[in-house]
RNA sequence: GGGUAGGUGCCCGAGUGGCUAAAGGGGGCAGACUGUAAAUCUGCUGGCUUACGCCUACGCUGGUUCGAAUCCAGCCCUGCCCA
């Protein structure tokens, strides 16, 4: 299901094809977040105008609302919310790390009082892949436990063992009701976790690996820890995963560490970034974000950025600035749209340099013109 | 013309003797955001100063008081009601 199509010689960075029930992904590929099963201000329409070839969804939030009863009667996600694409949707884990205070964390799974109106919940590895197969997406999540960062190696490991167990019903469960989606068998991703722990990492790829899931991703990441711990865990993780499975690094990241992500063998991304900041008037450029709010952007009439999408053409910074502070939706949408357009050509340029032989030089330039915070945006 | 309610910082609006450079909104100016409880959240928003502090401020003028946005007098202006 996961095809390698080239390698970079000057890095671990791979182009590859994963096949899902709903269709093909070519990676390295960025996937859009729709949490409660809507990418945000952007219309299905919009997703393939922008090329979004996979977007996610969230077991947790959907389970919440609209619920499953709802889901069964829509004939799934990719009914209810008009998108025929693959879809991936995360296991609910996230939110059993996010939403730390209104939950109760056991062996048999993770109790919630949930965030709309206060119903006790129990959310468990079984329940977690079953609604998952109810909402019938493309690749399911196996449920984990993120951890908090910082985090004492004993505690990392507590939990890595937690999830090693998850991981184990996951997998059984999967095997006793063999879900299918589209009329096909559905994906199931392992995720190692084990802080920023060299040994926990290695063994919970190892372990999930020995249980065997169709592609793997890193969690817990990007929960406040350094950059650098970052990039170290995805060098200790990707050369023990499978050279044949898709890997995905979950919830990152900033463009430059996308790019330092592939280059380190990483397939998948998702992030909430280019969308959550574009609803408050941020968008991404090559030279770093520029906050088309603030005052300099009032005359300024040239477009966001010199090759936005064709959907953003024609509108200038001084008129979504203009949009932003009259709270005009518009405003919000086309950020989204340039946003999402930002990240998802960031990976197909990608992709392509990787399959052309020149990854090395758009990796190098990519982050040398990207700056984390631009003294001026004016380029 | 008579009666009545009121005039507060960019705007709306609280405040009826010291704890008031003045609550709370809005607006404005910035910042944060990484498997989305996020079209959210945080900070700043009279002037000068690094700061201590000083100056200027609650329609205008004068007064009472140790002390006034707050009390008194006159004036100006606005809303509403009656002629």
């Amino acid at each position: 299901m996961f095809e390698l199509l080239a390698t970079d010689p000057s890095s671990r960075a791979r182009a590859g094809r994963l096949r899902t029930p709903h269709g093909e992904v070519e990676t390295p590929i960025f996937m859009p977040v729709g949490t409660q099963g809507s990418v945000k201000g952007v219309h299905p329409n919009e997703l393939r105008d922008l090329e979004a070839q996979i977007i996610l969804g969230n077991t947790y939030h959907l389970w919440v609302r609209p619920g499953m009863d709802i889901m069964r009667g829509a004939g799934g996600l990719h009914a209810f919310m008009n998108w025929d694409g693959p879809i991936l949707t995360d296991s609910g884990g996230f939110q059993v790390f996010s939403l730390a205070k209104i939950r109760k964390l056991k062996e048999e799974g993770c109790h919630f009082q949930n965030h709309v109106d206060g119903t006790a919940m129990f959310l468990s590895p079984e329940i977690a892949m079953e609604i998952q197969a109810t909402l019938g997406s493309d690749v399911a999540m196996l449920l984990d436990e993120c951890t908090p960062y910082p985090c004492e190696a004993r505690e990392a490991e507590k939990s890595l063992e937690l999830t090693l167990r998850w991981a184990r019903r996951c997998k059984e469960w999967v095997e006793k009701h063999q879900p299918m989606t589209g009329g096909k068998p559905q994906l199931h991703f392992g995720i190692v976790q084990g802080s920023v722990y060299q040994e926990l990492r290695e063994r919970s790829a190892r372990e999930l690996m020995a249980i065997g899931f169709d592609g793997y991703a890193i969690g817990g990441l990007s929960v406040g820890e350094p950059e650098e711990d970052m990039m170290k865990i995805a060098d200790w993780v990707c050369p023990i995963l499978p050279e044949n499975q898709a890997r995905y690094a979950m919830g990152l990241g900033t463009p430059p560490q996308m790019v330092e992500l592939i280059a380190r063998g990483i397939d998948m991304f998702d992030c909430v970034l280019p969308t959550r900041l574009a609803r408050t008037g941020t968008a991404f450029t090559h030279e770093g974000t520029i906050n088309l709010k603030n005052a300099k952007f009032a005359n300024d009439f040239r477009p966001i950025a010199e090759d936005t999408h064709p959907l953003c053409q024609g509108f200038s910074r001084a008129y979504i600035r203009h949009l932003l502070h009259a709270q005009e939706i518009m405003g919000l949408r086309l950020i989204s749209l340039h946003n999402l357009h930002f990240y998802l050509s960031l990976a197909s340029r990608a992709r392509n340099a990787i399959q052309q032989g020149c990854f090395a030089e758009f990796r190098a330039e990519v982050t040398a013109r990207y700056q984390p915070r631009p003294e001026n945006s004016s380029t």
